[in-house]
DNA sequence: AAATCGTGGAG
DNA sequence: TCTCCAAGATT
């Protein structure tokens, strides 16, 4: 295909400019996915629905492609525009979110749909500063939805782009300190032209050739610039800080069962961790080691037996919780209402609680099976 | 501004 | 099994 970008590839031609052969690249090899719009459509101005663009990058924000996917298809099928979700129940969105993790992103979710719908007239605000001002978008989301669904020229930097530009010019400086000059070097690169898939070219880039170990270097687009290619360190970059390593913790879990087969939950407080989720009552999550397994903290008396015990690695911990079990009959109940402000959940709506997973082992310890969902069809 | 906030897949 | 870490935001 003929080239007539000439003018253009001049005005920025430095050992800097990678965006041609990217693009180049990025035309033929783009992955494919739900909420994107490919680059024969984008060159023809074709551009996607802000909505799906905005939910997307919310549910991938520290989360894989491949987990996002089924969460999506779920969402706009729920819920197919920003208005559908503004006026949607607050708890069948962390029902719906329930697995994914990160939970504020789905009370910022929320919070953000109702701001559009109300304040917005439904219609998202298509510059950086209007989008970062709204619950859940950061710096890289706000560019990032300036980018694609906009096609503004946004510096969109996330952990692709600062390993694909820390790479280019092997910047020794450590993450996060070295975010700043990697932000100046993506806008320096910036084709005009094409922001939207500049950015996501960039992410591709980073998600399938240059990965953190063992890259392609290969079948890279880009290497004529890189420095690390050129001195075979790319591996090594992006520096960063050490992290410390994980303290751990234990408690207990309480899954008591109905002669009906169902289960008391309560819900957990709005903020913090598993923030607003639904979960077994259970005991304080101590980092003491010696503690014994606070049988003091069931929900009720009854003959609580230890069913087993289950692990769970959290981003800043790691949890041990021993799970207890009481069978109970009509006559045991603790009086007509369950204890606090939980509610019994039967076997049929349980799978669709918003149990986090960690909640989700400790009832499957207790009842293997029990919050599976039913496959359909 | 360092701490907090989940989960699962890949190597 | 263990380590890394993924399209980060918030306080």
């Amino acid at each position: 295909m003929a080239r007539t970008e000439a003018s253009v590839t001049d005005a920025q031609a430095s050992s800097t400019d990678f965006s041609r052969p990217l693009l180049a690249w990025y035309d033929r090899h783009h992955r494919s996915l739900p909420w994107r719009t490919p680059p024969d459509e984008t060159k023809l101005g074709v551009l996607p629905d802000p909505y799906r663009v905005w939910l997307s990058e919310v549910m991938l924000q520290q989360t894989t492609v491949g987990a996002v996917k089924r969460y999506f298809e779920a969402f706009t099928d729920a819920w197919p525009t920003v208005e559908a979700l503004a006026t949607a129940e607050t708890d069948d969105v962390m029902k719906a979110w329930a697995g994914l993790g990160y939970y504020s992103r789905a009370r910022n979710l929320k919070k953000c749909a109702e701001t559009v719908a109300s304040e917005y007239d439904g219609r998202f605000p298509d510059t950086e500063a209007g989008l970062k001002a709204l619950p859940g978008i950061g710096d890289y989301t706000a560019a990032a939805i300036a980018a694609i669904a906009f096609n503004r020229p946004a510096a969109v930097v996330d952990g692709n782009i600062e390993r694909v530009i820390t790479r280019l010019h092997a910047i020794e400086a450590p993450l996060p300190q070295a975010k700043p000059e990697i932000r100046t070097l993506v806008a320096q690169a910036l084709p005009h032209d094409r922001p939207g898939d500049f950015a996501q070219a960039m992410m591709d880039l980073g998600a399938t050739i240059c990965t953190p170990r063992r890259p392609a270097c290969v079948l890279c687009p880009i290497t004529d610039g890189c420095t690390a290619r050129r001195e075979g360190t790319a591996e090594r970059f992006p520096v960063k800080a050490p992290k410390m390593e994980k303290p751990a913790r234990r408690g207990a879990a309480f899954v008591a069962v109905r002669a009906d087969g169902a289960v008391l939950l309560r819900q957990r407080p709005p903020t913090g961790l598993l923030g607003g989720m639904t979960e077994v009552p259970g005991s304080h999550w101590t980092a003491r080691q010696d503690g014994a397994t606070d049988i003091s903290a069931a929900p009720f008396p009854a003959d609580w037996r230890e069913t087993g015990s289950i692990r769970h690695v959290f981003t800043h911990f790691a949890l041990e919780l021993s799970v207890f079990r009481a069978d109970l009959h009509n006559d045991q109940l603790p009086g007509d209402q369950p204890p606090g402000d939980g509610w019994w959940s039967s076997p049929d709506t349980l799978p669709g609680e918003a149990l986090p997973t960690v909640m989700k082992k400790a009832i499957e310890a207790a009842i293997p099976g029990a919050t599976r969902k039913p496959r359909k069809g």
